[in-house]
DNA sequence: CTCGCAGCACAACGCCCAGTTGTGCCTCCC
DNA sequence: GGGAGGCACAACTGGGCGTTGTGCTGCGAG
């Protein structure tokens, strides 16, 4: 950076600027009103007081915002270029607030993961809806703590896997299943499987499966336990779970590791390796995705939601499609 | 809403919530080190102030965000929920004040539109170049006022046909052809050419070309002037310009009224209407997009942009191309 | 079990700043 | 030329924010 500054207005010394939220809004009521003394009415000030944010907001600038006229106030160049992220920061703010503001905040879901096919969900749903406020939340051990959470209104839904029959939820929770969701095995290049249009959960049988980071208790846990035990399969579940990298790294180079994942999974992979993704036929071993929520809530994107899921469901399982004994109907 | 609040925290009336951005600040701090004590430190204050100030926040909220405990402060669902919006509040406050940080500021590009191929180029730039903080600018009447702002360093480039020889632009300005964009016949279906694949200029003597808004003096209206008497076109640039809306919907319904726009128009529209773009061609009328700077401006992401321009250049004027003569090289 | 420490909240105090009233100056327009 | 509308400056005041000082609690070590 060069001494001589280009936009004529002596440069300061690095210091990290603290906007006032306040001062912001009032030069967004000033550039809206072309007037200071309207600007303030609109906000319960005095036209001194108005002059007074402006004035602080360009000190803390370092930049000159408004042209001040015989006829009121006009931008500057500045002005208009400061304009948009203005605004932009208020609805941040609104955003925030709202986010947790009591009674009315935005609806707030749990999901497992942010990849999985139930944030897939979400995303079409808020794709749909763009002016709902959505709150993805990912913090719950498992579906029982995500229950609690649900029954206590801390969270207004969650998807989850109910290995618990229906009559035994807790008073006022509700459960319909949203999504059953088919399994691939991914595999590296290298691996016996990876040039084959597709496997049967048998064919599997003996081969090492390896999910790290599965914790036991959980509902998943109990899937892939089910899973193994009906098919005979060998699921390595141990080892710490030290993210996807390490897995997807591992799970390339390896001629006999593989994993599962669902179909709908994403995964936001720099070079995406060379991971294959084999379907599993005959049957199909499909993850049973339900949506849990309390009957109470009277949150309306809630039921935005519900309505959504019920009208926009995909492929749902066939004859050929394998679920855990507890989640067959 | 009900009375009953299902997050057990009291509804409170309602009220625009205000948020401090410095206690939002002391939030993520405190939400990183996991105690108050050690963020104060980060921000230079006593411990007492920083629960103040989260004290103060979750008031204004109306919501916990940290369970305070023997051996530090731990994040509620609240919290956790608030935290990215909370992140994102700061990074909104970094770009706003960075649109106008004297002697750093954002880059500053001016472009006559923002659905026009210029502002398409910028989009390719900021997905080349995610890191480049970028302002685009769209209020300067023609070029002279843009040249005139590049001068003075109010921004930092524009792009711009360029009328003027180049031994004639003011002192330090550079200027350089980046694109020459073909112009197309916008059409409604009703229209003579609707279904043609191709017109000449020649061909569309004596038909009425309606572009509104068109302001005399400007560098386009220059163009335009030109471009009729080139072909004995009739361009109507009368009346006001009631914006892109009307227009489209004139055209969409006339029989007889057609447009220019560029090959690189981006209309961001619902319906799309049922228009037809008919290629023109023997010759192509190409609008010579030039990049315009100051030598003597430093601003680093100038210099990217400029090498961006000079690598992606796309398909540039044959032989069959007309430009106006201030345009030929 | 008990003591000590780490960590946060509450209380009192002082200063700074934001907003108010009062006023002056400028420009535009009649 | 004068009046009106619009913004800045000055003087004042009250509340809020940060400081020091202190109390309370839970956990771990001895």
């Amino acid at each position: 950076m060069g001494a001589r500054d280009r936009t004529g207005l002596r440069q300061v010394p690095v210091r990290s600027v603290g906007v006032d939220l306040e001062a912001v809004r009032t030069f967004v009521a000033v550039a809206d009103a072309g007037r200071f003394r309207e600007a303030g009415a609109e906000l319960s000030l005095t036209q001194q007081a108005v002059s007074k944010r402006i004035a602080g907001l360009e000190k803390d600038l370092g930049a000159r915002l408004f042209t001040r006229t015989a006829r009121g106030a006009q931008l500057t160049v500045d002005g208009r270029v400061f304009l948009p992220h203005a605004r932009e920061l208020l609805r941040a703010e609104e955003r925030a607030a709202a986010s947790v503001r009591p009674g009315r905040r935005a609806l707030r879901v749990d999901v497992i993961g942010r990849g999985l096919a139930p944030a897939g969900l979400l995303r079409d749903f808020h794709r749909a809806h763009p002016e709902a406020q959505l709150d993805v939340v990912t913090h719950f051990l498992d579906a029982d703590a995500a229950i609690d959470a649900v029954r206590a209104g801390t969270i207004d839904a969650s998807f989850r896997a109910v290995t618990t029959p229906a009559r035994h939820l807790p008073d006022g929770i509700e459960a319909v299943r949203v999504h059953d969701e088919p399994l691939q095995l991914l595999t590296g290049p290298a691996h016996e499987f990876a040039d084959t249009r597709a496997v049967t959960p048998a064919a599997l049988a003996g081969h090492r499966i390896w999910m790290p980071g599965i914790v036991t208790g959980t509902e998943w846990a109990a899937y892939y336990d089910e899973l193994a035990l009906a098919f005979g399969l060998t699921i390595d579940a141990t080892g710490p779970n030290f993210g996807l990298e390490p897995l997807l790294d591992m799970i390339a180079d390896s001629p006999a590791l593989a994993t599962f994942v669902g179909e709908g999974t994403r995964f936001v992979w720099p070079a995406d390796y060379d991971l294959r993704r084999i379907p599993v036929h005959d049957p199909t071993p499909a993850y049973p995705h339900s949506l849990i929520w309390h009957g109470d809530n009277p949150h309306p994107q809630l039921a935005a939601l519900r309505a959504y899921l019920e009208s926009a469901q995909p492929g749902q399982r066939d004859a050929e499609t394998w679920t855990p004994k507890w989640a067959q109907r």
